[in-house]
DNA sequence: ATTTATACTGTATATATATTCAGTAAAATT
DNA sequence: AATTTTACTGAATATATATACAGTATAAAT
């Protein structure tokens, strides 16, 4: 990370004691009430330049929206909630995104990268409910049996995997779902990830 | 502390929430955006409350200025996690104790006071499986299709509650199970508390 | 029975705030 | 030597935001 100058940290540090004290980041006539500026524009620099060197994230248009960034912070993390869709991929990309919720990755024995939230009841008698967040770790390194989350061209289920030479199955924890059989080469199909918990909000 | 409202709780939750994520306090169109509420005075109004009670400080005039009493504030807590043993009360004595882990309990919508570790499977139509941690909240207010900590002299249960008159009718998630029938001055009852989330570790 | 609190919608507005533009000047980099 | 970065003042402005006011409706407290 890139040094920074004597006004710079100046500035950066009068950030962390505004928030410390008021529990919210400062504007820029804050900024310049503190340090003794006569203009926001000193202010509104010194934040470009702390954005730049990657000490702050600067939301624009939004008043105070100033957020320190992890190393200049300690934050407890949050992970994002993905919505399972019948159409489009589980990826991270925003549009997919429903929320982040504050979360300490140590919870379940493995890491993980987000949750997705159950649709439909396929996966019902592996006690696994509509609405349901399911922790997904990204992988495609996945065991017989393990509950994975497999895309087949646009549509992304969560299912036990099961694998047998070149076949995979695909078997839903609900007999009114059919299994789904497919070839190891097929194009369009992927593992995305895999289970590795769940928290339901009641 | 007064007792908030399940919409009072919402919007504190709301609040936590964004803070986490954005590193500074929501607006009032935050609130209503995250919440769908349609009107700004809507937040205004919870706001207030929320500050008559304690729970929050506004400071006038600002904007996003929305400060987290101490008490509010998330201490990352560890809550302990209590075996469901067929004999022996779940009560937060030691010997029961199976271990603390780090959690924050701002993550369900009620705040909750340990976690069970479920044994069998007579609440597995309700998605609830061997070794789940049911988030339990020490309570005697309980509803109607509530999921339920009931005690019977000695032996503690997890169940749907249903209570018709003098009568209260304990259902198990599960046809292998039958529904136990208690009168409400039956000595030795007593509702533990009710489930809040449930977090599973695969 | 009356008041107060809860839980909102909907409109309006003063002002708090971010942000751009126009300068000045010294220091650091290329 | 030329350019970029730092470090500001000062003024202007679009818009983000808090907040008041007018309602409606239900639940809880006194």
């Amino acid at each position: 990370m890139k040094e920074l100058t004597i006004q710079q940290k100046k500035v950066l540090q009068c950030i962390k004691f505004y928030i410390k004290k008021t529990g919210f980041p400062p504007t820029r006539a804050d900024i310049c009430r503190e340090l003794g500026f006569k203009s926001p524009n000193a202010a509104e620099s010194h934040l470009r330049a702390l954005e730049k060197k990657g000490y702050i994230t600067i939301e624009n248009g939004a008043s105070r929206g100033i957020n320190l960034t992890e190393n200049t912070a300690e934050k407890s993390q949050t992970i994002p909630v993905i919505g399972l869709v019948a159409a489009g991929s589980p990826t991270l990309a925003d549009e997919n995104i429903e929320k982040h919720i504050p979360f300490q990755e140590s919870l379940f024995l493995s890491d993980f990268d987000y949750f997705l939230r159950v649709k439909g009841l396929s996966m019902k008698d592996a006690g696994i409910m509509e609405d349901d967040l399911v922790a997904i770790k990204k992988t495609s390194e996945v065991r017989n049996g393990d509950i994975v989350v497999a895309r087949i061209d646009d549509e992304v289920t969560l299912k036990y995997f099961q694998s047998s030479g070149n076949q995979i199955k695909l078997i839903p924890a609900n007999d009114d779902f059919d299994e789904i059989y497919i070839n190891k080469e097929t194009e369009g199909f992927f593992i995305e990830g895999k289970s590795v918990g769940l928290i339901r909000e009641n």
